[in-house]
DNA sequence: TTTTTGCTGTTTGCAGACAATCGGGTTGTC
DNA sequence: GACAACCCGATTGTCTGCAAACAGCAAAAA
């Protein structure tokens, strides 16, 4: 007999988690604008669950920096600006280029075959030119490089940290050429780290994001993001 | 008449955000054990607050990672293991001899007579002997560090790092001599910063670190963290 | 026009209630 | 005595009602 489906509960997750995920969701699709106010009863509502639940998905949402919270006047989607933009783009190259030299170094064989699956599997997406399979795609790189960093902390904090990017409801991929860039920039992190080039790895990192950090500046410059109200 | 004191009321802080405090001090206090379990109504009681505040005031702590909720058991002060540990520092290096190079090349001139203040602070406390003045001198340096790193995710990040330290409960400094070889690397280190020196400053806050870090570990080694139950 | 006053919507915090769940002890069986 | 099934107390997760505090705004007063 085969393996009956053993997470027939998937309902592990607390309601909680689960708002939160929502609304995570909600802010990285852009449904929610940046300094949008966010009503607990209407969210409470919208999602139909307490507000127990509500407040406390808040809570971990502003810890995350992705909600600002202002006294008695509630939570309110965090608007970035310029200045922290460049701040976020500056210590993200610092950890991700961490994250790609401890990789290159410590990080097993079979972690390194799944990055350059991962590899591929963005250079598909990025032929079919779907937006959803790109961004997917993306993530599980990201998601594979940080793994293989063998730093939880620096996992959570570049996880915090792609997160909020968001909030700049503008991928870079959008500009005209970068995603071809993008594809042979991953594509040449990659083969470093599998060459076990922890230095090449590093600056190539940094250098992808700066290159990224570049585009997303000049845009916001010209264009400022949008906000709500 | 003299000023009646207008500030009677101070109430700015929401009672979550006091919960946070006292839970937080609790912790790295060490009146709260690593392994501890946090029962809801306990807090309650003894801060004299109702649930949702208690409630909301774990979450923070949680994302923060000072406790670990695990579900319908509740929440326990988090355990702190020596690869974690080993992690905790070495991302804690990277970002620090960050803070220390951002602040040479862009802090201010007030900035870093500052800073050379807080040198000074720490040096009379060592001298003083009194543990908690040397903690007190001790962040404040750290703060001024951060703040002239002129990152406020930088900042953060290191914030909540520094907060897990104490998980530890043990400051390096409690081994012989190690104060006398703090004080005079973090005068090193403004020395750096002061003379604009930012990869000096850089490789002398690593350095700094990687110090601390070969300490605590050895300690830790040898004596696991006690927890509680 | 400027200041004061009061209203309204909203957050903040408390208390009580209930279901779901977990751990541990008890019971029953072999 | 060993082991499994079961039950029970404790605790969390969630919801709801209620009171107080506060920000913003508009109307009233100067």
């Amino acid at each position: 007999m085969g393996t009956i489906d053993l997470q027939i509960r998937r309902q592990n997750a607390s309601l909680r988690i689960l708002v939160e995920d929502k609304l995570r969701q909600a802010i990285s699709s852009g449904r929610f604008k940046p300094g949008q106010r966010l009503v607990e009863r209407e969210l409470c509502e919208l999602i139909g669950v307490g507000r127990t639940s509500v407040r406390e998905a808040l809570r971990q949402l502003e810890a995350e920096g992705l909600i600002t919270s202002y006294p008695h006047r509630g939570p309110v989607v965090s608007t970035i600006s310029y200045e922290e933009a460049r701040q976020l783009y500056s210590v993200r190259a610092l950890l991700e280029s961490f994250a790609g030299q401890e990789f290159a170094e410590n990080g097993s064989n079979e972690e390194i075959v799944a990055l350059l699956e991962t590899v591929e599997a963005f250079e598909a997406a990025a032929k079919s030119g779907s937006g959803t399979r790109i961004i997917e795609a993306k993530t599980a790189f990201y998601d594979c490089l940080m793994t293989g960093s063998k730093n939880v902390f620096v996992k959570q904090m570049l996880t915090s940290l792609h997160n909020r990017v968001t909030l700049l409801r503008m991928t870079s991929m959008t500009q005209p050429g970068r995603l071809q860039n993008s594809v042979f920039e991953i594509r040449e992190i990659a083969a470093a780290i599998a060459l076990r080039d922890g230095d090449r790895a590093a600056a190539l990192c940094k250098r992808h994001i700066e290159i990224a950090a570049k585009v997303a500046l000049d845009y916001l410059s010209k264009n400022p993001v949008e906000t709500s109200e």
